[in-house]
Order: structure tokens, then sequence, then C-alpha cells
DNA sequence: ATAAATTATACCATAATGGGTATAATTTCG
DNA sequence: CGAAATTATACCCATTATGGTATAATTTAT
């Protein structure tokens, strides 16, 4: 797993936490419908500034984060 | 300021501190030379998977951060 | 100051994102 | 178990990101 799971469940799961449907998620934010589904559908090559306007909802942004090495692959 | 200038100043910093030039850096990440300029001088509708193909070089992903609100807007 | 290296800007072509929407599949719940 | 709500898949199309490259501007170094 490469990674790249992190914006797909961060959008799952905060948007669950608001109590969100999909197009409501995508209304308040801003963006297409399409969009949320294919992004909390494992899509990664979506455009940075369409995920931050919706991570800013959630008073998030992206960043560059350390890569946190497993301990099996040392 | 919205923000933005964070993976623009991230790649420009690592960048030089492995002293790789731009052309340099594009070769390595296996991406095109004019998305690193353009990442550099400030884009920010560039594609999440693109930048990550970087920030591999420098052991980070991009990842949802939470916005750490400044004192002036309290 | 001049030459060399690095970076910035501009143009073209291609491929793919994102929006909209209709429909199917799945989940939720009464 | 069936109806309603939610989510997933598919298609069309306009916009745009990306790559390549040539050239200009800027920076670095001698």
């Amino acid at each position: 797993m490469e990674s790249g799971k992190k914006v797909q469940e961060f959008f799952k799961e905060k948007r669950k936490q608001l109590n969100l449907t999909q197009p409501e998620l995508a209304k308040k934010a801003g963006v297409g419908l399409r969009f949320i589904r294919e992004v909390e559908q494992g899509k990664t090559s979506m455009r940075v500034d369409k995920v931050n306007q919706v991570l800013k909802l959630f008073g998030y942004e992206l960043g560059p984060v350390l890569v946190k090495r497993d301990k099996t692959d040392l």
C-alpha cells in the first residue's frame, strides 16, 4: 500500500463526523460531487487546490508530512 | 496570503539542501522540469500525485495538516 | 565586468481532471 | 422485507495541468 489513502480516509472520516452526505459536502466546499466521490474512492491524481477547498471546511490543508518508516521495512 | 506557500517553499528548501538544480530534481523525481518550476513559482493547482513524486525524494508526502490559527485572527 | 550556470517566461500538443447528470448498486431504517 | 437515502459507476465535454523546448532574465562565480 503505497499510502495515498490519507486524503481518502480523511474525507470520509471528517465528513461523517459532521454528518454530511457527499452532495452536502460538495456543495459546502464548492466542488463538484464527482470530485468528492473520486477522492473518497481512492483517486490520487486530483488537484491540490481542490482538495484544500474541502480540507478547509475541516480546518485542515495539505502539507508535506514526514513519512514514518514502518518497523517492517527497516 | 492565504497560505499555499507551503509546498512551494518546501521544494526550494529541500532541493537546495540536496544541492540540486531544477533540471536535476525533475529528472530524479521523474516529473517534468516545467512542473518543478511552476510549483516553486507558487502554482497551487498542480496534481497531488505529482507533488508526491517529488516529496518522496525528501522522505515526505502530502497529508492533511491542522491549520494553525494565527494569534491575529482570534 | 564578463562568462557560465541557473531560473523564469512563453508556446504547442496531449492527456486527464472536474463538472454535470443519469443510472445502478449499496446501505440505512422503519 | 421493502422503501428511501446514500453512494458508486458510466458518459459527454470544456478546461487545464503537464511535458517538451526555445528564449529571456537572473544569479553565481571567476
